[in-house]
DNA sequence: AGTACATATAGATAACTATCTATGTGACAT
DNA sequence: ATGTCACATAGATAGTTATCTATATGTACT
């Protein structure tokens, strides 16, 4: 098996969307099944605008799914990212 | 099982240590066994002391041991710091 | 149409990071 | 002791990030 840098590319972006304690700890409540934006935002000391900052950071690093129903937004856990770096970490042989 | 704060800590720690391509390359060319500091550089267009600070990171984030011996530094990966974010990823199921 | 609610965007700021050049440190050989 | 080699540290700079306040967008209800 070889990793490009493209791979690279997208697994650095995941390890850096995860560098941060919030967004361990809002993966962490999405574990359970899919919560929407308000949801989280309860469960945190963070303003609404922050929290939506760290919710555009694990989409766009492919590892949270979101979805649109009226006017909320559903997040949960989307695999596809996850195997990225379970197949780095594979690689590594760690 | 629980993830309390300080293993948050040290899991954000270990992937801001991997948020960077760079120190992505250097863990992948750990992979096969200890290297010294010089046989790392040799395969990189940074200077010396860019890699020594991105040593210093790995190091630090404790995913990458490092061992002294005369003027040479031998680096290689350090199972202990691995192990913590393969529990993160297990916990979380992904 | 108007209001309330959920979320996103804009803009600002303070803190952090990656990188460089220049220099220091510590080990070894001569 | 002197020079060389491997690496670390200091200091500077440009770019990035986390957070906030203020405001915009879009949906649903009345």
């Amino acid at each position: 098996m070889n990793i490009d840098d493209a791979d690279l590319g997208k697994c650095s972006m995941i390890f850096k969307a995860l560098s941060d304690p919030n967004r361990l700890r809002i993966v962490l409540m999405l574990k359970n099944g899919e919560l929407c934006a308000c949801k989280i935002l309860e469960l945190f000391s963070i303003t609404q605008p922050t929290l939506s900052h760290h919710m555009k950071t694990l989409v766009d690093a492919g590892i949270v799914n979101v979805e649109q129903i009226g006017k909320w937004s559903h997040y949960s856990l989307d695999s596809e990212g996850w195997k990225t770096i379970r197949i780095f970490l594979d690689e590594l042989g760690v």
